[in-house]
This record gives structure tokens, sequence and C-alpha cells, in this order.
DNA sequence: CTTCTATTTGGCTATATTGCCAAACAGCCA
DNA sequence: TGGCTGTTTGGCAATATAGCCAAATAGAAG
């Protein structure tokens, strides 16, 4: 693999990756139901404010997120509602993987 | 969030973070081509053959591909097909924010 | 200006991941 | 059996990530 086609797969790795985590999961479902500031998300993850704040850093970052500043708070939403698509994928992934374990089980 | 809350948002993150990685989605790239033995992967990764067979067995132990054994080599496939809808949407996040950094830019 | 609230950043430790080498294993063939 | 090829596993060092606390920053309101 040269290095330009690493760096394109490198490049939507950090994408995805930035999904492959529990809570930043979790933020990505709560925000496909509308924007919420990072006190309402962190009400719902219940870990400290720094942490939720750094998750949604790394979604930013990402380009999955977007966020404005309004008042003294920050509302972050979706720019990609296309990231839902994942959530069915990962569905029938799992439903594939329970599928095959019962019929090893049989 | 709850404990079966987190757990549930932590296996399906495990899925999405087997693909987060340079690798391994140009493996599911690769796959979705076709199956391919590890030997096949190897000299297109370009690195030790026991790096890219610990990276079939994350994507494996993830329920993306499946191995099958047939005289000394083993046959990586995809298992579900579906992961390829991640590489749309990816791109899509990409082209948002191009998109968008052109029009800071302006 | 001071204080208060909301958020981010810096810094730290604990833990996880990556990639290489060497060794083990498995199937094939002489 | 012994050697050969293809693959996985164990182990290690380097690097990256996660989550907490404390401190910095920014806007709002007194």
């Amino acid at each position: 693999m040269d290095d330009s086609t690493r760096r394109k797969y490198d490049s939507r790795a950090r994408i995805i990756k930035a999904m492959g985590h529990g809570t930043r999961l979790f933020l990505v479902d709560e925000l496909s139901r509308g924007e919420r500031c990072v006190c309402e998300l962190q009400e719902l993850v219940g870990a400290d404010m720094s942490t939720v704040s750094k998750h949604l850093a790394v979604l930013r970052e990402a380009g999955i997120v977007k966020d404005e500043k309004r008042g003294n708070q920050v509302f972050y939403s979706l720019r990609c509602p296309c990231v839902l698509n994942f959530f069915a994928c990962v569905e029938s992934v799992m439903q594939t993987s329970a599928t095959q374990a019962v019929e090893l089980a049989r």
C-alpha cells in the first residue's frame, strides 16, 4: 500500500473511529433527535463535563457534529445525518452474529 | 446513562471501532471485491503477516468478516456487506467538511 | 468590575492499541 | 518422519486514548 493510499484510508478511518466509542455513539444517537447543549448531554451521559466536552471535540474534529454558541451555552447537532445509517448496519452485524451463534449451538 | 444502556452502546461501538483503522478499512474494502487469503492481503497491505493476521482477527471478532480454512490457507470474506455503506457516508462527511472549508476561505 | 454559569483546556495516570519479532501450530508433500 | 508453506499467538516497546481534577476562558447578570 503506497503512501497516498494509506493516507486515504487513514483519513476515512479517522471519521469512523470517532464513532467507535460507546459514549460518542450515544451522543450521536441523542443528537439525531435534535440539537442539545453540552450540559444536557453531560446530564444524560453522567460523566464529568470535561469528559463529555472532549468526546464532543472528537466528533466535531471528525466533521460529524457542529457546534453553535448561543449565550453562554454551546449547542451541538449532527452535521451529516447519514451517520445514522451506521446504526442499522451494526444491528445487522449483531443479528448475523447472534443467528450464527444459535445455529452453532444446535 | 445506566449500565445496560452503556453496554448496549459499547457493544455497538466495538463493531464500528473495528473499522476505525486505516489498515482494517482497507482490508474491508478489498474484501468487498471477493474473498482473499491472508497472504494476498499481506502482499497488498505491505505489513508483517502477523500484523495483518491480527487486524483480521479484530474484524472477525467484531463479526464483520468470516474466515474459512482451505488447505493450509485461510480465506477471509465479508460477513455483512452492509458495512460498505460506511464508505458512502464517510465520503459525504468529508465532502461536507471540504465544502465548508472552502466557504470559510471565501 | 465581580460574580456566576457553561464550556474548554492542560495535565496527569491508567489502560488500550499498534506493529514488529520470534515462536508455535497446522496442513501438505517428499 | 521431516521439512516446507501459510497462519496465528505470545511478548514487548512505543504510542494513543480515556477520564478525572484543576485551572482557564467566555458570556450573562448583578
